[in-house]
DNA sequence: TGCAATATATGCCATACTGCAATTATGAAT
DNA sequence: ATTCATAATTGCAGTATGGCATATATTGCA
């Protein structure tokens, strides 16, 4: 077969692709290495959706979370001791349960964000200005016919 | 600001390589969630250890994991109870002890890079020649930019 | 008021992973 | 042959996560 062919053009576009996304984790884990001391990956993965979604009743986070309800109550007891969240009765309903980012919750999620950006930012940084964009051409173009992962997906990584 | 000044193309491409990571990320967590009821993501990291490297020492494995020696030993056992490693003594020396993928765990690590494979080759169809020109082209700079992630990086989210 | 539904928390228990210290088996060296 | 070093395992103990069934508190409805 001729290495020319569109077929193995879209076999060369694959494994680029693949190869692209394994840099891509290298930065991700990266990213998370300097917290793990203090969150594990579950529990980062609360601090994500927190962040996305705002407070949320103990009930919807742990669906959000796939998690078995009464499982996540004491994931929840963990994540409090380690002041990671906090718990406050609903305003309206005294039986709900709000849990909310504490401080050092939002600052570690940061953290977590900053370092990937600035690490990225580094990488391009060090690109021409074509290359840039050739970058940004092709992460949009695929950025947007792959959509956006389902939170649920996620999850399954505990990211 | 200009949006067309250079620092604000910069930081454009930085938005488009976030969101691209995440869409890779999904593609990534989606080829593991067929598997995860057979294997953990831990586990599944020593599939693609031993997949990339070959049949290890136990102490050369832990080592590359980053485990501890003992952790290991435990660990290795419940993965031959599964039927995804098998222990060997080695050839040349009684006190050593090989460990090597089974056919099971050889068919797991197959099917979820078989997995991911196909699906950024299913996304990357639906694209004209031109753009998975441009999507190749992008993640070519990118990936030789960001180079091979170390595989300890990789550990720690056990990937 | 009494009863059903809802939201959360707890009792109980099981598994995966981890580390440190001590043990066993083997190999290497003096 | 005895001693030292190396490779792996095991005893012990602890944390994180997970689920099922049950209990508690609160709300809403009849």
């Amino acid at each position: 077969m001729n290495p020319s062919t569109p077929v193995t053009a879209a076999s060369d576009a694959v494994v680029e692709t693949l190869t692209a996304s394994r840099a891509l984790l290298g930065v991700i884990a990266r990213s998370l290495a300097t917290v793990m001391d203090t969150v594990t990956l579950p529990q980062f993965r609360v601090l994500v959706v927190l962040s996305d979604l705002g407070p949320l009743r103990m009930g919807e986070l742990s669906e959000k979370l796939g998690a078995n309800q009464s499982s996540f109550s004491r994931f929840a007891d963990r994540m409090v001791t380690a002041g990671l969240i906090a718990r406050q009765p609903a305003a309206t309903n005294r039986r709900e349960v709000i849990i909310s980012l504490t401080e050092l919750g939002r600052k570690i999620h940061h953290a977590v964000t900053e370092a990937r950006r600035a690490e990225i930012a580094a990488l391009l940084g060090t690109l021409s200005p074509a290359e840039r964009a050739a970058v940004k051409a092709g992460f949009e173009i695929f950025a947007s016919a792959a959509g956006e992962p389902p939170a649920a997906d996620l999850m399954i990584v505990g990211l």
